[in-house]
DNA sequence: AAAAAAAATTTGCACGTGCACAATTATTTT
DNA sequence: AAAATAATTGTGCACGTGCAAATTTTTTTT
């Protein structure tokens, strides 16, 4: 069962493989009769391009640039990083170049600066962690302009030069969250939810997470009155963070749940006492070092693990498919939420994907 | 930033690019001081065979057989198949043929027989799930001495000729149970756990799972009398079934727990009442449909995803690997254990891997 | 209807490696 | 030391596609 090969349409078609070739490859200049012609004995013979031989005769180098968050800056982004890398080194034959550009996580001005160079610098694709909503929109347009695609990651936005999101579901998130507090719960205990960001980030992304925790305590006739939503914003400073906790002690005296929105739980955790911590059902998001120590210690209950690694190593591939095969189906593909215990924690740590 | 070839490699050392072709692959028939010189240089520029070239040009094609039960004598091999199909689709360009022989789930022959088809073809790799544990170590001795290598997966056996086992770890598996049990558990409650399966099956397969539920009591200070282990050889014969099920409930008038070992979860609950299965924490393996249609109906509370699609997939390229890098490391990649409740079922039914 | 221009098609080299056979050099035998 | 043999090294074609220059065919213009 031999491949068949262009050289094989050619002759049936009684052409020489160049024509077939722009057919195939839509570089005009083909008659309207041979083209169909040529098109009909491809789809007969199921023909099916060689991507080896396309790959290592095209001249044409393609190039990806990837825009997100320093992982210096935070933690978390490490996870991300490490997906995107082993998907880089799986297709180093390829002759596609990455060009990464960083920003601080908390920068948005770097953010702008970054993303526009990007645009600017032209590529075939960019791969983007559109963290700051607002500005990422007034950038999409310029993207669109531009007529550069993009490939989201991690926060959603919705525009229309977005080729592809891959990443959580923030609402369901929230939602399974509601469900994991609720094999645990009194009928009077309060659940405090604890966004430790600065408010110049994406406002959907845990804003989904509320709302889906609030819809299943509605669907399971919980009384969602007893859930309190409270954005941290100086986070960063240890005194201040902790004043924060001091008065929100005060303020509820059946607090029986934290959950945390994103993967900052350790933030807070590592400065209160452990009988402190004992008292609360506590919940957070991603498996990265410090969080996964306080699960392996017993001090966190759930993580959510919103599978970081394979989102950043699945955005990449989708960004060389896209080059390879020009495909451009607009697609959303949320990551699986898995549930993270002690018990299977060593599972989420170090993938070895691929 | 040129990619270095085997041409600037001949250049540099003062010889053919044939010669160097000789020592990249060993192919013997060369000094050794000019040999020496070769390894030297392509150390020095990181020489990188392109792996599109070199498997263009090659006129070997490889083989792959794949043992494994066939999917229509039970359900849950639908999964790894997926898996599989997935991987071989994605290599197509790579000229590896794929073989199957497929045996009857329930057929201790059959996999006898087939297995040893597999081994005398002589392919270049085999990929099994050595579900017959005694057989299995009987034929991995042949395909030892016929020098077949071996990847298996789904089911863990012990011997040399195995190059890697991708699969999940019963024994954590057990262990993650005992954590998910306790969660909703009173003092007197009674576990039973329910193997429905043949006696001919893989023993360690579910006694892993057994002492692993058996330890998380101990280490938790519970008391694991009260668990209670059943063999169900009659289970494809839905009166006996129903009969062994009336039996147990009188036996244990406490029973709290089902824990089914394995995907067959459905099979006894599709026999009762609802009223019935809401009295039990009720466990299973395997995001099968039939079982996620109880999960959904919250006749099941929670299921183990032990990624069978994932252990196909990853089957299949790394055998891949295997042949064209002629990577060799003995290993094992035990596959998470994730946690599947109704409110996170959907991100684990139809993955799309890749 | 010949010349010019445009459109369609063919041809040949390139990509980097595998592999078989030819050519050269080194070693052994006479 | 020439001849025979063995060991080593070089050369050319192949894999299937991309691409552009060269050629042929068709259409338009004079």
């Amino acid at each position: 069962m031999k491949r068949v090969t262009i050289k094989d349409i050619a002759k049936l078609a009684n052409v020489s493989r160049g024509t077939v070739d722009r057919v195939i490859n839509n570089r005009g200049k083909v008659s309207k009769d041979v083209e169909k012609r040529i098109l009909q004995i491809a789809k007969d013979l199921n023909y099916k391009k060689n991507i080896l031989a396309s790959r290592l005769a095209s001249t044409k180098t393609h190039r990806i640039v990837i825009v997100c968050p320093d992982e210096s800056s935070d933690i978390f982004w490490e996870l991300p990083k490490k997906g995107m890398d082993k998907a880089i080194d799986s297709i180093k034959d390829y002759g596609i170049i990455f060009d990464s550009w960083k920003f601080n996580l908390f920068d948005k001005e770097e953010f702008k600066t970054q993303f526009k160079k990007a645009i600017d610098s032209l590529p075939d694709i960019i791969i983007l962690a559109p963290l700051f909503w607002k500005e990422s929109l007034k950038l999409l347009e310029y993207a669109k302009k531009k007529q550069v695609p993009i490939i989201t990651f991690n926060s959603e936005v919705e525009h229309d030069s977005i080729l592809s999101y891959i990443g959580q579901n923030s609402y369901k998130s929230g939602y399974l969250v509601g469900k994991l507090i609720n094999m645990g719960l009194n009928h009077r205990d309060e659940i405090v939810m604890l966004n430790l960001a600065h408010k110049a980030t994406n406002a959907p992304h845990y804003s989904g997470k509320y709302y889906g925790l609030i819809d299943y305590f509605k669907d399971n006739a919980l009384d969602e009155k007893r859930i309190h939503l409270y954005d941290v914003k100086n986070f960063r400073n240890e005194f201040k963070l902790k004043l924060f906790y001091q008065n929100l002690k005060k303020k509820h005296p059946y607090l029986k749940v934290l959950f945390f929105t994103n993967s900052r739980a350790y933030k807070l955790l590592n400065l209160l006492d452990e009988d402190e911590i004992n008292k609360y059902i506590i919940i957070g998001f991603d498996t990265i070092e410090p969080n996964v120590k306080l699960l392996k210690e017993n001090k966190i209950d759930f993580l959510i693990n919103q599978n970081p690694i394979q989102q950043g190593f699945k955005s990449v591939i989708l960004g060389i498919d896209y080059i390879i095969h020009k495909k451009s189906t607009q697609s959303k593909q949320y990551l699986p939420l898995d549930i993270v215990v002690k018990e299977n924690v060593e599972f989420y740590i170090d993938e070895t994907i691929l």
